[in-house]
DNA sequence: AAGTCGGGGAA
DNA sequence: TTCCCAGACTT
């Protein structure tokens, strides 16, 4: 029994690296694969979807090149070149890793066990860079490789179980345990093959390779895997904006402890949820408009999702003309400015509309 | 072990 | 509308 299935496997691996070497993609990040730019992409790629990555990492590399320059960098610099791509952790963690590497190594290390040390590697980065870069046998585990061996091996249990993850580990032990020449090329083919062939939604099941080896298309049973418990209903969040103008200058608002977006740029806000309200700031602008918010007339905005939020813009425009403002975590920016501090995609969108509006009425 | 953290493309 | 993606970190 376990010889037949060694031989599967071995066969799996096989028949899936040779499609690969025939069908596999020329993304930008396959050039010049540095330890660096692998550890970039492959955290840019994380939870998010390859057409969006690809438009960011090239910006990334373009504002930092390579790991000291990251590593010299302000955190805002490189909140600023994640805009856009959501979990900005992703971002602060990723300096916080280039210094450790820099002052713990200088370059970015080769063993598994070292890699996972640094801020911003987990397991899939740590093994990905390891075979990528330097020849590991260590396989990655990302929602591809979880969904494609849940089909072709049967597995019935919930992904996040660790029962799921100890079988999932059994088969890649066996894979990755034969003489494997490039274990980086075959990581990247179970991926490409998961993202291509074996997809989420419409697999390829009918014209599919894989197809007399894999358990669900026999039981038809591809599409009830892998079993993944869904998240609850998202948070509905009322987010009230105010757009204090003065001069073509907008008030901007650095958010220390806010509800969302902690640490982010935007404006002095109110969150709304159930019974709860947050507030982005506390000096005279709280004292003055926040605290009695319900008195003001907000329109209507965007709608917006974070994560397991679903958010609901309003704002207010005021002019501040003569109104002086206190408060550490406030400041004007000039209109054309703003965009170089915004990062979140919600806040730019509300802007970007706003911004066409007190232009349309002549500026302020 | 469970909760948190963005955004957008596809169906 | 709903789903979920080349995960890591905190509690």
């Amino acid at each position: 029994m376990d010889s037949l299935e060694l031989s599967k496997i071995e066969a799996l691996k096989n028949i899936i690296l040779e499609w690969f070497y025939k069908n596999r993609e020329n993304y930008s990040f396959r050039n010049n694969r540095t330890p660096y730019r692998v550890w970039i992409s492959e955290t840019i790629l994380q939870q998010t979807r390859m057409s969006a990555a690809l438009e960011k990492m090239e910006n990334f590399f373009l504002h930092f090149p390579d790991l000291n320059s990251l590593a010299a960098a302000r955190e805002e610099e490189v909140l600023f070149a994640f805009k856009g791509l959501g979990y900005y952790n992703r971002a602060r963690n990723l300096l916080k890793g280039a210094k450790y590497v820099v002052s713990k190594y200088k370059d970015i290390p080769s063993e598994y066990n070292q890699l996972i040390e640094i801020p911003s590697i987990g397991p899939y980065t740590a093994s990905a860079i390891a075979s990528i870069c330097f020849g590991k046998l260590t396989p990655v585990i990302d929602g591809n490789i979880k969904r494609i061996f849940a089909r072709i091996f049967q597995i019935e249990i919930e992904i996040k179980n660790s029962l799921f993850l100890s079988q999932l580990n059994l088969i890649l032990l066996k894979m990755f345990n034969f003489n494997i020449l490039n274990p980086g090329d075959l990581n990247e083919a179970l991926m490409e093959f998961g993202q291509k062939i074996c997809k989420v939604k419409n697999p390829q099941c009918l014209t599919c390779f894989v197809q007399k080896y894999c358990l669900a298309y026999k039981n038809s049973s591809v599409n009830k895997l892998p079993f993944i418990t869904r998240p609850e209903n998202k948070i509905i969040v009322n987010w009230k904006l105010y757009f204090f103008i003065n001069n073509r200058k907008v008030l901007l608002n650095q958010f220390n402890d806010f509800y969302l977006l902690k640490n982010h740029i935007g404006f002095p806000s109110i969150i709304e949820m159930n019974d709860e309200k947050f507030f982005s700031t506390h000096g005279d602008i709280y004292n003055n408009f926040l605290s009695n918010y319900k008195l003001h007339n907000f329109v209507n905005g965007d709608k917006h999702t974070i994560t397991n939020h679903q958010i609901r813009f309003s704002y207010c425009i005021y002019d501040l003309k003569n109104i002086e403002i206190n408060g550490e975590d406030l400041f004007w920016c000039p209109f054309e400015n703003v965009e170089n501090f915004l990062v979140s995609s919600g806040l730019n969108k509300t802007w970007s509309s706003v911004y066409d509006q007190i232009f349309a009425r002549g500026g302020t």
